[in-house]
DNA sequence: TATACAAGAATTGCAAACAATAAATCGGTG
DNA sequence: CACCGATTTATTGTTTGCAATTCTTGTATA
């Protein structure tokens, strides 16, 4: 009576078998899902819907999407409930701004610090993402993308720095999940190896240009120019200009 | 019955009168006593204790520790509690490294966006610190300081970045309290005005050469050279030599 | 006398019940 | 027929109680 359908295996297909806390868990599983563009943006997350998913206790459910909207994921609105964030275009500018910033500095301290074995894990990460995508499995693929640049942070020694890049990976996948133009092709493995090579190297300069270009080949990849189709009705409506304005004048 | 000692005001003398959910009271309330080091780096935080001086449920203390946790000025160990967060030399060297990093984008940004009501706000801000540094109030006035320069990155307007501050500058606040040494002439109000100054000027320049030496005038303030007295009873006492080695060669 | 073990106490983790708030639907009215 | 308001419903916020883990302290033994 106290077993569960299946005791929660963590999904992630990267070898984490850390079998964390339920919490853990299900954070983790919500936070694949958004990731992967199984939740699309703007989706609500009920509490107790997830918890009859889980089974588990709203409470466990609450406290994972609270950690969800600390790293931007997630939005939570006062006593309205929680749903996909759905970053703008000016978030969006916002975030990569934050990011490039972050990058470099990463990079700089990754050419320092980064020890031979994190660097032999950096390629298999590589290897296992250039599979995602030859797999078809975009959504998994944007992920390891993403945890490629976060195990890089790690590489560099500077706890602040990891965390805030975990924030900023997060939501930089799901814009990328959101914007990302036609064409799939920005599968960008190889510019990942050519990074590591340049650390390898010991090539500060080099490695912060191959950095630089590889921000710059993302970004180029969104239409961050145009609002495309947002959940926001008066923006896709809002040329038509017949905006009723409330016919009370004063009040 | 159901009435409070007190509705739970929130304690910041800054005017910030927005009565927010029991959760922001109660995370306000700890947060403020931690910077202004009436929690000692340490301290333990009963949930159970807190809850009755709040005269609330555990849940909400347990959500602020969440918070606190999550800007690192506490720390949650499972199943263990919550402690005042006291980082070491290494932790504070990475805060600062960051920091700097941070401080330098925001300076630039704000020179390009700051607009005239947010600078003349900046300077109130500069006036009450000096405020209550000639008060004597020690803590109110390093928490000040540090609201200055997260008011600061809100000018830069980049969200991302103001959330980073906000933990970065929580946790330099902390640091400060625990490794100042004894002069307290920290008090830095002065060079946050010339700061003003230039970013009104437009001066990119300058108004980042000043937030730079700004950065390293805290810096050398600070004796992060040795441990200083910690919580760690072996480091206090390492230098007696007479540590008890476990008697069993083998095991 | 120091170590190992065990029982007790205290504290956290979790879940279900209760209360409060916001959305939605239905009915009334100009 | 459109608009405004009250009731209903659904969802979130909060409290309380129980279960599990950990820390402390006391006791026995080598």
């Amino acid at each position: 009576m106290n077993e569960q359908l299946q005791p929660l295996k963590k999904p992630t297909k990267t070898g984490k078998t850390r079998t964390g806390t339920q919490d853990d868990i299900v954070y983790a599983h919500i936070f694949d899902a958004i990731l992967e563009q199984r939740l699309a943006p703007g989706t609500k997350l009920s509490e107790e819907a997830l918890g009859e998913i889980f089974g588990v206790s709203r409470t466990i459910i609450r406290r994972a999407l609270s950690r969800l909207a600390h790293e931007g994921v997630v939005l939570l609105r006062p006593n309205r409930g929680a749903v996909v964030a759905s970053p703008s275009v000016e978030e969006a500018r916002q975030i990569f701004f934050a990011r490039s910033l972050v990058e470099k500095a990463i990079t700089e301290l990754a050419v320092q610090h980064a020890s031979d074995a994190q660097l032999a894990e950096l390629r298999q990460m590589v290897t296992d993402e250039r599979d995602c995508f030859d797999r078809g499995d975009r959504g998994a693929g944007i992920r390891l993308s993403g945890e490629f640049h976060l195990r890089l942070a790690e590489a560099a020694k500077n706890a602040p720095l990891v965390s805030f890049q975990r924030s900023l990976v997060s939501q930089t996948s799901l814009i990328i999940a959101q914007y990302e133009s036609g064409n799939r092709s920005h599968c960008s493995y190889d510019e990942h190896n050519e990074l590591i090579d340049a650390i390898a190297a010991r090539d500060s300069d080099k490695a912060v240009r191959l950095m630089m270009h590889h921000m710059d080949h993302i970004d180029s990849k969104l239409n961050l120019e145009e609002d495309s189709a947002s959940g926001d009705l008066h923006a896709v409506f809002s040329h038509l200009g017949l905006a009723k304005k409330k016919p009370r004048t004063a009040r």
